[in-house]
RNA sequence: UGGGCGAUCGUCUAAUGGUAGGACAGUGCCCUUUGGAGGCACUUGUCCAGGUUCGAAUCCUGGUCGCCCAGCCA
């Protein structure tokens, strides 16, 4: 992937994976002082196993793994597995596979889990060095000992018990003897800390709760403050990349760091990304799970990674947005648009292009003879010729597109109208001559002429046409179910609210258009799963896992930028 | 309000005291057997006010605005 001979070609996304960012300054920086001696550089990607992976954790991925790989170092998957009553098995695995298919390997399978032995001998030290204290104050009362922004808070009644007590007690909890929430184990720091987070800090609570991996050895567990730097520490992590809502728990870590005299990891904060029209709240997107609003965690709507991927969405594009977003310590909101371009921008190389209509409208060829079938040849990927060509069968009687015909053509049309000649992609030129209609006056058929001199596309006379359709023999088409998936919510900043409104509320109504009378040309029927397509003129698609046998359904991962488009509503405007 | 962090084209991001550049979006033109792709061009920016300096997006001072923190969540 790295390319160090300047004389050999380079692609943009080769460009793209090795952008400077302050975070790789740092880590040169450091490698250049050698701070860390001879050691490799460790990162770690620590996701709590509570939910599915998103787009924003595919940035912390691609950081995590990428800034290690770049300077030669390894990064460990660390579950942060601290909170039995959210976590699941489920999660563990997804999250494992996700990672696995952003294309991203891990040197080491880690869970702060694995730590708690550990994580209990150093409560115990700190507890006889006098650092650490039982406190059996309610959580209500230690919210309001805590004090405000403003005030400082005020030191519990507990807080100088001697450490034979809080042996005795913090041993006791351990062993089972209390009932959930009746006490706590704080790290005796500063109740007057401008730094609410170094208020005394909760590290320890009681759980009498079934966990995933070490079921029912622990019924105390540490608190993710308490846990989350000492697991970096023992992994030897040497750059720690989190999100900024943490930077003012780095004291915390430190503080543990220090007293414990442990390796110091050093922790560098960046910004989340955030995407229009999309919304990133693991705790939301559970929520449309289990309310319905959405199919499930992989519904192509989803910005999970197995949504997005469900919709055709590949990882090389994921990595090469991310690398381009960049990475900066500002909150932003980059526009979703960036995403979709660096996915079509894959897709076009790659995608195997295929004739499909939507909307089909019949197209009778009156001289063409009746009952004949011919194959065209056409290129599968006019972008790679190593893609190879296939034959498509032609007749009598083909599907256009219904938008591609107007019996009154607006400015600017150069579809098929009546009087007009146009080209069907690599088959013939036609002329449009009559058109039939229904009861209430629409267009159900059109008639037209061939030439037929100008097999493959092109007439011998050199005449040119304004315009080149797609098309189905309909005799050969194939059926297929076709989902069309825009934007989740219908804002570009779904928590512009108005007072009282939830996030859910600016769901996008149309998020999802299921068209069923599709035709498509027959080669379509051998599509496989993780297939790549683009409908020519129409767009990239997928095959949908709910197809089977006899039921083809495409999901669109994303619509061909449309200039034809954009002029009819400039014109409307 | 206490603390922390931040502010560069519409959006994202470079420039680390020395020509404010790139990407996305937009506009126009060219090209095209996908109104796709591609090519060319164009437009738009250093939050404000002072100061230091030959020279400031960068350093200093003072403002302004935004984000985060008062879980026994992570």
């Amino acid at each position: 992937m790295t390319n160090s001979n300047p004389e050999s070609p380079v692609t943009p996304s080769q460009v793209a994976s090795t952008p400077n960012n302050f975070l790789g300054d740092i880590i040169a920086e450091d490698v250049r002082t050698k701070k860390y001696g001879d050691a490799q550089i460790q990162t770690r990607f620590p996701p709590e196993p509570n939910g599915y992976l998103h787009i924003g954790h595919a940035k912390a991925i691609c950081i995590d793994f990428g800034l290690a790989d770049q300077f030669g170092g390894k990064t460990n998957l660390r579950f942060d597995d601290t909170n039995p009553e959210k976590e699941e098995q489920e999660y563990v695995d997804s999250i494992m596979a996700d990672v696995r298919w952003l294309g991203f390997e891990w040197d080491r399978l880690c869970y702060a889990s694995d730590y708690f032995g550990q994580l209990y001998e150093w409560a115990l030290q700190l507890i006889k060095a006098g650092k650490a204290y039982v406190d059996d104050l309610t959580a209500d009362e230690i919210r309001q000992h805590r004090g405000t922004l403003t005030e400082p808070g005020k030191d519990s009644p507990y807080r100088d018990r001697s450490v034979e007590e809080n042996l005795d007690l913090f041993t006791r909890m351990k062993a089972g003897e209390f009932p959930d929430g009746t006490r706590v184990l704080r790290a005796k720091i500063d109740m007057a800390s401008p730094n609410l987070n170094m208020r005394d800090p909760v590290m320890y609570r009681i759980l009498h709760a079934s966990h995933q991996r070490t079921g029912d050895e622990w019924c105390i567990y540490p608190m993710y403050d308490y846990a989350h730097g000492q697991s970096d520490s023992l992994e030897r992590v040497t750059h720690s990349m989190c999100t900024l809502e943490f930077t003012d728990h780095q004291p915390i870590y430190r503080w543990y760091i220090e007293q414990l005299g442990i390796f110091p990891t050093q922790q560098i904060e960046f910004d989340r990304l955030n995407i229009t029209y999309t919304m990133l709240s693991k705790r939301k997107l559970l929520q449309l799970v289990k309310e319905n609003r959405v199919s499930g965690w992989d519904d192509p709507r989803m910005p999970t990674l197995r949504g997005i991927r469900r919709r055709g969405f590949t990882p090389e594009a994921i990595r090469t947005f991310v690398a381009a977003a960049g990475v900066s310590r500002t909150n932003g909101v980059t526009d979703i648009e960036m995403l979709e371009h660096f996915q079509r921008d894959d897709l076009n190389h790659r995608a195997r292009r295929a004739m499909a209509v939507l909307h089909p409208l019949k197209l009778v060829i009156d001289n063409y003879p009746e009952g004949q079938e011919e194959f065209v040849e056409v290129a599968n990927n006019p972008e790679d010729p190593s893609a190879g060509t296939r034959q498509v069968p032609f007749s009598r009687e083909v599907y256009i597109e219904h938008d591609d015909f107007r019996e009154v053509p607006p400015p600017k049309y150069y579809r098929l109208s009546p009087g007009k000649e146009v080209r069907l992609r690599n088959a013939y030129f036609v002329t449009a001559q009559s058109v039939v209609k229904d009861a209430e006056g629409n267009v159900v058929e059109v008639h037209c002429t061939y030439d037929p001199l100008s097999r493959g596309g092109n007439s011998p006379d050199g005449r040119k046409v304004k315009s080149t359709m797609h098309w189905v023999s309909a005799a050969h088409a194939i059926s297929a179910e076709i989902r069309l998936y825009g934007n989740l919510f219908a804002k570009a900043d779904p928590y512009d609210l108005e007072e009282g409104q939830d996030v859910l509320d600016n769901l996008n109504p149309n998020s999802v258009e299921i068209l069923l009378g599709a035709k498509l040309e027959p080669s379509l029927a051998n599509a496989k799963l993780e297939d790549r397509f683009q409908f020519e003129r129409v767009g990239y698609f997928c095959l949908d896992p709910d197809s089977a046998e006899g039921k083809l359904v495409f999901n669109r991962t994303l619509a061909l930028k449309d200039s034809w488009a954009k002029e009819q509503k400039k014109a409307g405007a």
